[in-house]
Parts: structure tokens; C-alpha cells; sequence
RNA sequence: GGUGCCAUAGCUCAGUUGGUAGAGCAAAGGACUGAAAAUCCUUGUGUCCCUAGUUCGAUUCUCGGUGGCACCA
């Protein structure tokens, strides 16, 4: 490392590259790790589970081999993970990372993951399967309607603010209202924690139509890498969250019956690009990522980053 | 070559007893605090194939054309 490389320490900084997914990110990430000498950490909430690699598009051996990697293949799919742990994994790896890296870099496309390493989620317990499995049967039994009359009755003020048809979202509320005996709404506090270090958001962006088309190729490339049978060996385990997760959700149905596989695979197509676009919306309202586009040359948009992480510094 | 059927949204189709039209899917936009690759919400103008005719008015009826499908030769 050079002199010049040593003065930046006096700034811990964490990299935050994201984007959609298809985009490029893994590339980049990788060229700015090598830059600075500097570990990645993965923030995907299914590359961290072993056992997906083709369908998630994990980084391959080499690319493992060229940096350092962390939270990529730690989990097994049984092991039930969320945000809030990440945000506690993170930030205790973060810790004890930036004693010896003056820089770090962060990728993934998990939108609630990353935002919950920048800015924290609030304190709620984490939910016993006594009453994660009460609710549900409830749900299962009477429908949406239960989850409607119960959100009403247990914490109305967040009735009047939520999504009002949707399940995750209420089951969410009734099952912290349940566990901690207090309105949901009243623990959340929306307040942003502070970080013992700077967030530098790098986001990088490609025309919708070439995106869609690298997506398109990528999944081909993936059936293609063996994804039909990593599915069929995940198969027995369809039931986990960790594989609500597309490119086995539609290989299970086709497993299932339900149609052949060009047919799956134009879902998983599909269903790569909905949820590319659902990233694009949670990135695009957040000002603090600065944009740089997957079509220039890899010099540029370092130089771009190095620029960023100098003009922060004075 | 003959006969019949069809031609409407990106796709599959419905419909207008003549008053310029609507579903599903696709697509787009949005929401998002421990399941987040999850979950949910919103959005339908398109020369109704072309030409001529009848009509106050044609996507709708009539003639002709073009294209497709089926059957007969």
C-alpha cells in the first residue's frame, strides 16, 4: 500500500455497491477490493446460504480466490436469518474489519439488508414459533380478514398507515404486538443510527433494455452452469425461506407438473427482471447513492470512486 | 383454383342489436423497519387490416383488396 493509500485510514469508509441485479456489480466490487487491498462483504440475503450458488449467482471460487469474501455460503437453508441479524453480523465484522482495512467494500442487492448496516432497524424481539405458528394458522384458517380484524384491534394507529391488504405486513405487526404485549407501531421509532464509520453509496445503473437482456442471458447461462439440478437437489427443502427465492420457486413447480422447462425458465426470466425493477424503485429514491454507469470502462468509474473517497476526506 | 372462417392493446381474445371499445397475461409506476430474490398496491387510445359504398354517423352492415387458418379440388 502506498503512503498515499495509508492516509486515507484516518477516515474509516465502507463501500456500499449497489444495483440491481444483472447489472455488474460483482466485477466492479471485485476491481475495488483489489484496488484498496480490501475485503467484500456479502450483502445478499441468499448468496449467504449454502447450497444456491448457480441460482443466486454467487461469487464463483475464483472470484473468491481474487478477495477475500465474507457472508457468502455461511448459512445452511434451514437456518432461519432476516435482517436485523445481518445488521448485527455486519456491524460486529465491520468492527473488527476496519482495525486493520482502512476501506471496505459492501455489494449485494438486498435493499433492507443494506439500509439496515446504514442506518439500523428498530429493536424488536425476534418472534418464538409458538406465535409465528399461531398466527399463521389463524391466517391459514380464516384468511385475510383475521389478519385485518387483528392489526385493527391490536395496534390501530399502524392500520391507518399499512398496506392494508397485505399479509407480510400485518402478520408482522400481530406477531410484535403479541410478543412484546405493544402496539408495533409504537416501537418503531424512525430514528437513523449512527455509524463509527462513513457510508460511500456507489450504485451502478445500465439501460433497462440491455439490463433486461443480461438477465435474460444470465439465466440461460445458469440452466446452462447446472441450476435444473441444484434445484432438484434443493427440492425436499421447497418449504424453507430460504428458498422462497427465485429460480427454484419456478423450477419446483415444474418439478411439481405444473409446466415444462422453457416455460420455467421464461418465468425465472420474468421474475428476475420484476424484482431487478423493484430494486431500481428502492434505489432511485435515495439520494445518497452516487450513480455511475456499468457501460464505462472500469478505469473511469475507479477513478470516479477514488475521487469520492477523497473529496470526503479533507 | 373453389368454399368457409378469422383479422380489435406487445400477446391471447371478448365486445359494440351502427353512436370510435375491455378482460387476462405481458409491460410500466409505486410502497417497503427481522420472511425482503419476500409481500403488496396502482395503471388499458388502440389508424378496432386497407379501400370504396350505405348512413347524420361504420370498428360494427355491403362490395372489393390484402394477410392468416381450415376444408374441398
Amino acid at each position: 500500500m502506498t503512503n498515499d493509500q495509508l492516509q486515507i485510514t484516518n477516515i474509516k469508509t465502507l463501500f456500499l455497491i449497489l444495483g440491481p441485479t444483472g447489472v455488474g456489480k460483482t466485477e466492479l466490487s471485485l476491481r475495488v477490493a483489489e484496488r484498496y487491498g480490501c475485503p467484500i462483504l456479502n450483502c445478499d440475503s441468499r448468496q449467504i446460504y449454502r447450497g444456491i450458488p448457480i441460482g443466486t449467482a454467487a461469487p464463483t471460487a475464483e472470484e473468491q480466490a481474487r478477495v477475500q469474501h465474507y457472508f457468502v455460503a455461511t448459512k445452511d437453508l434451514e437456518q432461519d436469518y432476516n435482517a436485523g441479524q445481518y445488521e448485527r453480523d455486519a456491524l460486529a465484522l465491520l468492527d473488527e474489519l476496519f482495525q486493520t482495512h482502512p476501506v471496505v467494500v459492501m455489494t449485494g442487492g438486498s435493499m433492507l439488508y443494506a439500509d439496515a448496516v446504514c442506518h439500523g432497524l428498530d429493536d424488536f424481539p425476534s418472534i418464538s414459533s409458538e406465535i409465528r405458528e399461531q398466527v399463521q394458522t389463524q391466517y391459514r384458517q380464516h384468511g385475510i380478514g383475521w389478519l385485518q380484524e387483528e392489526v385493527q384491534r391490536l395496534d390501530p394507529a399502524y392500520w391507518e398507515e399499512v398496506d392494508q391488504q397485505n399479509p407480510a405486513r400485518l402478520t408482522h405487526c400481530i406477531e410484535i404486538c403479541l410478543a412484546t404485549g405493544q402496539p408495533y407501531s409504537s416501537q418503531r421509532t424512525h430514528t437513523l443510527k449512527q455509524r463509527p464509520f462513513r457510508i460511500i453509496k456507489i450504485g451502478l445503473e445500465r439501460e433497462r433494455e440491455q439490463l433486461y437482456a443480461r438477465i435474460n442471458r444470465r439465466v440461460e447461462q445458469m440452466v446452462e452452469d447446472g441450476l435444473v439440478e441444484e434445484a432438484r437437489a434443493a427440492y425436499p427443502k421447497r418449504q424453507l425461506n430460504s428458498l422462497q427465492t427465485v429460480g427454484y420457486r419456478e423450477l419446483f413447480a415444474h418439478f411439481d407438473g405444473d409446466y415444462d422447462l422453457t416455460r420455467a425458465i421464461e418465468l425465472i426470466q420474468q421474475n428476475t427482471r420484476h424484482y431487478a425493477k423493484r430494486q431500481m424503485t428502492w434505489f432511485r429514491r435515495d439520494e445518497q447513492i452516487h450513480w455511475l454507469n456499468a457501460n464505462d470502462d472500469y478505469e473511469k468509474n475507479l477513478d470516479l470512486i477514488d475521487a469520492l473517497l477523497r473529496s470526503d476526506c479533507l
